[in-house]
DNA sequence: ATCAATTATTCTCATAACAAGAAAAATATC
DNA sequence: GATATTTTTCTTGTTATGAGAATAATTGAT
């Protein structure tokens, strides 16, 4: 372990304690990260030199003394942007550098592979310019539907059907930027982690359920990937004996019974209805459709067992539910309480808080933007979260 | 992040490679830890003015250049002592700093908390004193069959009926040496890594069985504690959906299927005549009792099912079993291997190797060392492992 | 036996980082 | 305006790492 890496773990600290807590004081860092005052004072000068910390004065407090000095992430000092590609669309969104948002779009997307990484490079551009400013682009975070490499090679896709792509060079070459891409469930839980619900929580379980079911474990403040970075997987726990068949190949996993394709072939099994969307399922269930309704709270039913297993597994202080999951708390909470009061594990589960997640739903893509910035501030630049 | 803190990290990372690979080189240490061979020099020359590594001289290679200097952890260097404190006994083993075992016993224990402080530490004596070294005792390691926060509190141990037993500050003022108490199963997942068959293994899933079911997540290295210090209380994973009744108050736990009165109770439920101890079971088994083979097998099966769920959530290189586990390897290795085909995301299984340790039945207590050694050395001092 | 080649370890010196305390800056109250 | 108070910066000292030169200890060739 060098010594620099001290350097940049210490100015990462500060970073972000700045980006989550605007206008705090030195004096304040200090109380919070435990890093002596003098190297607090050092890594702000270099940040302000750099451009990249702003010195607000702060409104009169009534106190004596010299009145401390908000910091703040300047939203000029450089852009991020995040990327998602999914099944059918590709999402962008510019942000600064304290994450926050400025423009953001979606595209629609055939799926090929071919010329994607122009495709993409045109959709940065676009985004940037849209955006209004002209701070450089420090990174660009793209996050994908499958599981990555250490050397971010895109293993497999299944939605989009590619196979042993090696993203991180292919769109090097084509985008004038860093480029850190990941997969979409830990991007997502990263982007909880920076800007949701998860906010500087150092120990959560994240699902989140779309085309499929994904998530990330969020371990001591970082995401687990495991020795072979498949850790987190957890659309395929099992939950059910000998139950529904999963895209993976085996049986009884979580992702047949909460995935929008599995509800929508259970709806359409029960009612020779397909719903064509999850909105649509949505919608079918505020017009108080009783088999949509069923089927949802079926799906609470497993998800709830499935979160009893993790709760008892990890004792975490908290799981985050996300994507399609969280449009749909009304019909799957109920069930998800009744399932873990009966099989979690009475004195962990009380110190656990279940909360559905609406950030990817109010402002998708974050994922995108939630990897470039660990990616420009972080410890060791990992440009892959596989 | 202090910079001692680095001293420390790469003092530690060097203590333990001359302790896994006896009479390696400075060179070897600088290829496997990447640390300069500047401060590999100079930390091994602080440890050996300290007398705690030993400098041999290496047969003759038939190479020319200066021949290296093979380092060992010097057996005089300093003692350490492992206590497990079960129900009804108490084991003692007193080690080098190399973690060896030199002597060890165990005595009965009548499981009253009322004197249990002088009692250990007339037990610690005696041990020292047969192991015939003079060294002075480093630290003392007790491992404990309950959860203990990280203030060194024992919150409760079901088996001893003790509860919010302050045990780090009560053994520290009968024990003139520095304690270190933790949980018997993170111990023992502890003592894997560093003298058993997850040697330097960086992540795995320890499981034991025995009065109860524990076990610990050893991730990136280090155990799991999670936020709370729960985690890894992995007897509890939900196994059968509405199943046995557990200590713990929930149903369906793993606990009830697999430790040693789980299984009792199941074959005095079945044959109306109830084994007194693991080693009865095993010699029904081995005497070809149907039902007990037939106990083991479906205890093998939820097993299974428990490890398939572990495996699909962290795809870890290693699963470890120990404890009553070990012995019955052959009655439940077939029914663990078929469940895991069945269950296990089979890209993920396919990463996983499943084992069967002795560890703690070849050579107990070694958990107690393990909590020591790790204190003695490592990084930030816990004096508790919750 | 001596010298060159080779390999392992130690030493030297430059650079970087933290850490404690003094100093300075900026304000409120008396 | 003096004083107390609070926040930030500067000074100085200590301790690390890290690159490269130097040293040490051996083999094999001359």
């Amino acid at each position: 372990m060098g010594k620099s890496y001290i350097r940049h773990f210490n100015a990462n600290a500060i970073f972000h304690r700045i980006r989550i807590e605007p206008n705090v004081s030195q004096r304040d860092i200090v109380a919070r990260t435990g890093i002596d005052k003098s190297v607090v004072s050092s890594i702000i000068n270099q940040f302000s030199e750099l451009g990249l910390v702003e010195r607000n004065p702060v409104a009169t407090s009534n106190k004596p003394g010299r009145p401390m000095e908000g910091l703040t992430i300047s939203p000029e000092s450089g852009l991020i942007v995040g990327v998602q590609i999914e099944a059918d669309t590709i999402g962008y969104v510019a942000a600064a550098l304290d994450g926050i948002p400025l423009s953001s779009r979606a595209q629609a997307f055939d799926g090929k592979l071919d010329g994607v990484a122009d495709l993409v490079a045109q959709g940065v551009k676009e985004i940037v310019a849209e955006c209004g400013r002209t701070s450089d682009t420090l990174g660009v975070g793209i996050s994908l539907p499958g599981l990555l490499t250490d050397e971010g090679v895109l293993l497999h896709a299944p939605v989009l059907g590619w196979r042993g792509v090696p993203v991180v060079d292919m769109f090097s070459e084509a985008l004038d930027a860093p480029i850190f891409a990941g997969n979409d469930g830990k991007a997502a839980a990263m982007a909880e982690y920076m800007f949701g619900e998860c906010i500087d929580i150092k120990d959560f379980i994240y699902l989140f359920s779309g085309s499929g079911v994904g998530g990330a474990l969020f371990l001591d403040g970082n995401i687990y990937r495991g020795a072979s970075g498949l850790a987190g997987e957890l659309g395929h726990i099992k939950v059910v004996p000998q139950g529904r068949y999963c895209s993976c190949g085996a049986s009884g996993c979580l992702s047949p019974y909460l995935s929008e394709p599995g509800l929508a072939e259970e709806i359409d099994r029960l009612t020779g209805n397909r719903p064509s969307s999850f909105k649509d399922i949505m919608e079918r269930a505020d017009a108080n459709d009783e088999v949509v309704v069923g089927v949802l709270d079926n799906a609470g039913a497993v998800l709830g067992s499935a979160i009893s297993s993790l709760v008892n597994i990890f004792n975490p202080p908290l799981v985050c539910l996300g994507g399609d999951m969280a449009s749909a708390e009304p019909y799957l909470r109920p069930a998800v309480e009744r399932a873990m009061q009966r099989l979690a594990h009475p004195s962990m589960s009380v110190q656990t808080k279940v909360i559905f997640s609406q950030l990817s739903t109010v402002s998708p893509f974050l994922g995108g933007v939630a990897l470039a910035l660990d990616g420009v501030t972080g410890l060791d630049s990992p440009h892959v979260l596989p």
